[in-house]
DNA sequence: AGGGTAGATTGACGTTCGTCGATACAGGAG
DNA sequence: CTCCTGTATCGACGAACGTCAATCTACCCT
């Protein structure tokens, strides 16, 4: 029994025992919201990104230089740009260049979305 | 110049053009933090994953069988059983056994702690 | 123009991930 | 006890990831 196909025992699970498959219910989210939502998760399942992030973040307004993320990251500079690539494509940080430099700035909407989508 | 060693520019930063490097501050955590939480959004680097956390979650108290989240999901059996795994080592649900079946319930202050951690 | 530096890109390597089929392990039904 | 069903584990395979050395591009300074 439990027909394995979406839900089972569509109304009386009464008899103990036998009471499987609750009423999901709402669906929640289609798939194209959830692989939307993965990709910026996915931005955050790395340490280093991770602490990046926390850099540029705690840096505030003026945002932080490249510069300033090799150091502290322990990762080598090709490694660094790759990390913030990521983290720029999935909408989190933007980049800007001034002069020589370029400098990093979070999304802060952008982190929002995420964090309420754990509600 | 700018020693690319944590930050650069020590003290001077006087001349136009060459104000690299803001003072970053606080290091914000240290790493065994940024693994700890890393591990929590790879749990949600995954778009099955975030289709059955919603599952889950939407089910409220009594949790959800698992069979009801092999329909939905689309992949197969095995491969439900491997993402529910990977949830629950990441402490985002608990499953417990009511005779043959499997239930998942969240645990919502895992949940609140990632959340917690995108401020 | 020429030199020097900050940052991004490329190519390669080993590791991890997502997926499934096959199989093993539960626990209820007869 | 013996079937049967729901779930977890195992083994394998292709794809994606994290990392670095080497190289390239953009920009400033003289």
């Amino acid at each position: 029994m439990a027909p394995r196909t979406s839900r089972s025992v569509p109304a009386g699970a009464s008899a103990p025992g036998v009471a499987c498959c609750a009423p999901v219910g709402s669906a929640a989210f289609d798939e194209s919201a959830a692989a939307e939502l993965a990709g910026g998760f996915q931005a955050l399942a790395d340490p280093v990104r991770l602490h990046l992030l926390s850099l540029i973040a705690a840096a505030g307004a003026p945002g932080v230089c490249v510069c300033d993320l090799v150091g502290p990251s322990g990762r080598s500079q090709p490694t660094v740009s790759h990390h913030l690539r990521i983290l720029r494509d999935a909408g989190l940080v933007i980049s800007e260049r001034r002069g020589t430099w370029a400098w990093y700035t979070v999304v802060p909407d952008r982190i929002a979305a995420l964090r309420s989508a754990l509600a």
